[in-house]
Parts: C-alpha cells; sequence; structure tokens
DNA sequence: CAGACCTGATACGGCACTGTTTCACTTACG
DNA sequence: CGTAAGTGAAACAGTGCCGTATCAGGTCTG
C-alpha cells in the first residue's frame, strides 16, 4: 500500500503562510481561545479561505499549535540541560527559556495537549532532581508540575510596574519574572529559602 | 419618579427554578465555558424556554452566576473572621468553607467577575495581616489574591488518590486538601514552614 | 519563460446556538 | 374555586461560524 508522497512540491511561499498562521493563533487564542478563525485570518494578514487551506479544519490547528508548543518546550528542556545541570540552575535557566518564548500560556496551559509525555517526563527528572538536592520536599511529580505551570502562569501576566515584580530586584523585568517564579514555586513545594538564596542569590 | 414594582407576584414555584437553573448552571459552566444553555436545562430538568423566561438573556445568567458567587465569598470570608481571628487560622478557616462550596473553580477564577471589590478587599485584609503576624513576606496583595486562587483552583481538582494529598495527613480528604494548600500558598508568599507548624500542626 | 502552485474574492450550504412567539396545559395562591 | 402565573412543546427568524467550491490573478521554481 504505498501511498508515495504524490509529486507535491510545497512551495516556500505557502510555508511562509502555515507559519504566519500559527504566530497569529498563538496570539489571538492567547486572549480567546474560541476565537474564530477569521479573527485569526486577519491578525495574520491573510484571508479566511488561506487558513482553511492550510489547515483542513479547526482541530487540525489546533493540534499543529499544540504540537509546536510541545516542541519549543523539547527544546527547552533541552537547553537548559535539565538531565545534567544542577537542578535549582536548571529550573532557573528553564524558566528563562519559557519566558523568552513569550508563549500565550494562557492558552498553552488550558491546552493540555502541549504536555507531551516526552515534556511531563522532562518536567518530572527535573523535580526529581531538585527534591533530591534537598531544594524541595514535595514528592508527587503531577503536583510539582501543576503548581510551576499555575504560577509560571501567573507570574507571566503579571503587570508591569507590579510592586512584587520590582521587590524582586533584577534591573530586567524579565529576569525578576524568572526569580520571582523560581522563588515562589520552590517555595510552594516547601523549599527551604535558605537553600535558594545559596545558589541563586548573586 | 416612582416605578413601583407592578403586582407581580413572582411565585415560588418560579423561584424555585431559577435556583435549579443556578444549581445546574453553577455544574455544568464548571466543566465547559461555552456549553449551551439548552445543555443547563436539560441538567435543571427544565426546558430551554424557561432559562430564557427567566433570565432574559446568556450574559443575564452569567451576572446572576457572578453575584450569587460573590455573595458566597462574602459570607465566606465573614464567616472565617478574616478580620479579628488570628491570621493563619482565618485562612484555614476560609479555604475549608471555600471547599465546602464545591465550587467549580475552574469556572469562577476564569469569571473574574466574581471577585467585587469588597470580597477583593476582604482578601487584601486577610493577607495583610497574614504578613503582619510575619506568616508570609509578600507585600503586594494583589500578588497573594492571584496565588492563592490559582493554588486553590490547582487543589481543588487534584485526584482523590493523589500521594500528595494522602501525604497530607488528616483522614479526610477536604481536610487533607486544606492543609495542603494552606501550607503551600503559605511557602509560595515566602512564609517560613516553622510558623505553619506551629499554628496549625495539631 | 512556462507550468505548477498559491492567494483573494465571492458565494453557498450547513450547523449550532440564541432569543422570541404562540398555544395548550398544569400549578400555585388568594 | 377561579384567576393569574408558570411550564413544555413546537416553530420561527436571526446570527455567527465552519467547511467547500469556483475562478481570476499573482507568485514561485525549474
Amino acid at each position: 500500500m504505498g501511498g508515495e508522497s504524490p509529486p507535491r512540491r510545497i512551495r516556500a511561499d505557502a510555508e511562509r503562510s502555515t507559519a504566519r498562521i500559527l504566530e497569529a493563533a498563538e496570539a489571538v487564542f492567547a486572549e480567546d481561545p474560541a476565537a474564530s478563525l477569521e479573527r485569526i485570518a486577519d491578525a495574520a494578514g491573510l484571508a479566511r479561505v488561506t487558513v482553511h487551506r492550510r489547515f483542513a479544519s479547526r482541530t487540525a490547528l489546533l493540534d499543529a499549535l499544540a504540537e509546536q508548543l510541545s516542541q519549543r518546550y523539547l527544546l527547552g528542556l533541552a537547553e537548559a540541560r535539565v538531565e545534567t545541570a544542577p537542578p535549582l540552575v536548571a529550573l532557573h535557566r528553564l524558566t528563562e527559556i519559557v519566558f523568552d518564548l513569550k508563549l500565550g500560556h494562557r492558552f498553552a496551559v488550558q491546552l493540555s495537549a502541549a504536555l507531551t509525555p516526552a515534556v511531563v517526563d522532562g518536567l518530572d527528572l527535573l523535580f526529581a532532581r531538585l527534591r533530591d538536592a534537598g531544594a524541595i520536599t514535595a514528592a508527587d511529580p503531577a503536583w510539582c508540575r501543576q503548581v510551576y505551570l499555575a504560577l509560571l502562569h501567573e507570574v507571566y501576566d503579571l503587570p508591569a510596574g507590579s510592586p512584587t515584580l520590582t521587590s524582586a530586584g533584577a534591573g530586567d523585568e524579565v529576569e525578576a519574572k524568572v526569580n520571582l517564579l523560581v522563588r515562589t514555586a520552590v517555595g510552594a513545594l516547601g523549599g527551604s529559602s535558605d537553600t535558594t538564596g545559596v545558589a541563586l542569590d548573586r
């Protein structure tokens, strides 16, 4: 049954369209998960018909988005050296990376499909190592994941001039958010703030 | 300008219907905020037309739901003696009360309309007192609120047999959840787990 | 350059949901 | 008990969105 891929060349043009659509979808869905495809098409500067050409159905678009998201998470986990670096450092770095992705996390969290088994495994490993290192006391990896992601979500859309944020030090706003998130997550998972300070104050 | 309320007697029958609709809406919207009014009508054992008779529009129903929710929060804050009781005890008690309400928090949190200024004030007061008592270090009340509500949400739909939950002690499942939430929230907001232990272990 | 590919515009059918109306019937309440 | 109110069933118009099709014109790519 060899359904050879027909001589269908995917023009570079079209591929740019898909990219623009995914980008727009990420932004639009972030603030309204029920947004219509037309709104996304507008945001992408394309016609609604084109969206339907690149993605057979709405769910196909959603799936592609989840896929892309999952890939980024995986890449982030790799870049953060979750397996080898000192766990607190890895946590800090991972958070940094995720923030840089500027993902619409309200969407991402809601779309649990982005949490591929591979991604979950990566996070679980990170938290297991954190616990072994004594940075946190919570044992249940699922719980750690939930808490981390929830707090990530909250920190992400924290207003820029928030007192909490400015008091978090670090001139860079993103860096302040990262510090806040790491400190809060570790605290939530039963870590002693001492350990945090030792490893991260600098 | 006296628009006297016309001799429109609201029959007890009808009032029961509104109650059933609100109840059903709470349950249905909890797991699908975009659910149709027909689904709610079914859940309430009524016809869709009746829903439209009791609530002029979909948003009217949403508003009524938010109103009801806000009332419950206010009542909870009062019952927890947020203003007078030792803050950690108040936090514990408030959490207990909110859980007992069995609210669909996925819905409630999403519907920020339920956070009336009055409710916000109550929560702010609670966290201010917690800080003054040294139970937490976070100063920004908005941040405290966000974190508390986010964690409340997470704990709420934690599977019954979760290792985190069973390890939280307390034979009663609800009590275990309450303990977990208080401990996690206090930790997240920079409280020393020592203080928590002193005030709550028992 | 030439053919294959991509796009926008326009239009259509279909679906699900909202909100309204009418009518016959049941139920509460004075 | 009798009237006013509430309800269910059925049907209607209106809307928004999805998915498809067609066609003319623009754009790559070999």
